[in-house]
Parts: C-alpha cells; structure tokens; sequence
DNA sequence: CGCTTGACGTACA
DNA sequence: TTGTACGCCAAGC
C-alpha cells in the first residue's frame, strides 16, 4: 500500500492489531519488525495506547515475555487479562510467580 | 522550538 | 552472565 504520511506508523500498527486472529497474541517487537524497525517496538506502544482509544484490541499485543504492560490503559489492572482469558488464551507462571501470556502457544505473526 | 518521557527490544561492555 | 546504553517515533511540557 502507499504511504501516506509520517504518522502512517500509528495506522499500520492499527492495521496489524486489528487482524489479530480471536485468542491469539502478538508482541511490540513482531510489529515494530514488520513495520521495519525492530527497534520502534517504543513506538508501537504509543500507537496501541491511541489504538486503545480507538477500539482496536490492543489487549492481545503483549511484551517480549508475555506479560501485560498497557493494563493501566484499559481503566484496571485485571481488565486486560481477564480478555484475554476470555478469548481462550492461556498463562502460564513466569519466573516471578507473575502471570504471563502463553505466547509459545498463542503467539501470532503479522502477515500470517 | 527543544528536551523529556513512554504499553519495548536489541546490542554491546 | 549481567548490566548499561542506544534506537525507534510521537506526544507532552
């Protein structure tokens, strides 16, 4: 597609969040490296907490371990997780007895 | 108009 | 191996 303008970054990572297939996840650093810069998975949580605002379900896109980092964006810390249970996705127990997203098992790739 | 911060990730010392 | 620094892009002050 063409681009359109500098901002365009925030409407691709839209666009990408918004084909996440139901009961599964995606991570920054998958985005930003579809987008062409590994290294804007920053940026890429910008465009998701304006993507928050947008509609988008930006509750699937998680960090590189799993774990939730926009939950404040969603108005509670439970609400993003509790999505995502909801879809099915399952958690498993991080090395801090923190609860982290199964992305072995539900972890997504744009582009698919 | 310029500096700092921010839902991260990779590279290097 | 662990810790620190840098890079990306946009918004806020």
């Amino acid at each position: 597609m063409a681009a359109k303008s500098p901002s365009d970054f925030f409407e691709r990572v839209w666009e990408v969040v918004a084909e996440i297939p139901f009961g599964s996840v995606t991570t920054y650093g998958h985005i930003a490296a579809h987008l062409g810069s590994k290294r804007a998975a920053r940026t890429v949580g910008w465009a998701l907490r304006a993507a928050a605002q947008s509609g988008l379900p930006c509750h699937r896109v998680v960090n590189r371990y799993g774990g939730l980092s926009g939950h404040a964006a969603f108005g509670g810390p439970h609400v993003m997780e509790d999505l995502l249970r909801s879809e099915g996705v399952s958690f498993v127990d991080g090395e801090n007895d923190v609860p982290c997203v199964d992305i072995k098992q539900h972890l997504w790739v744009p582009g698919t």
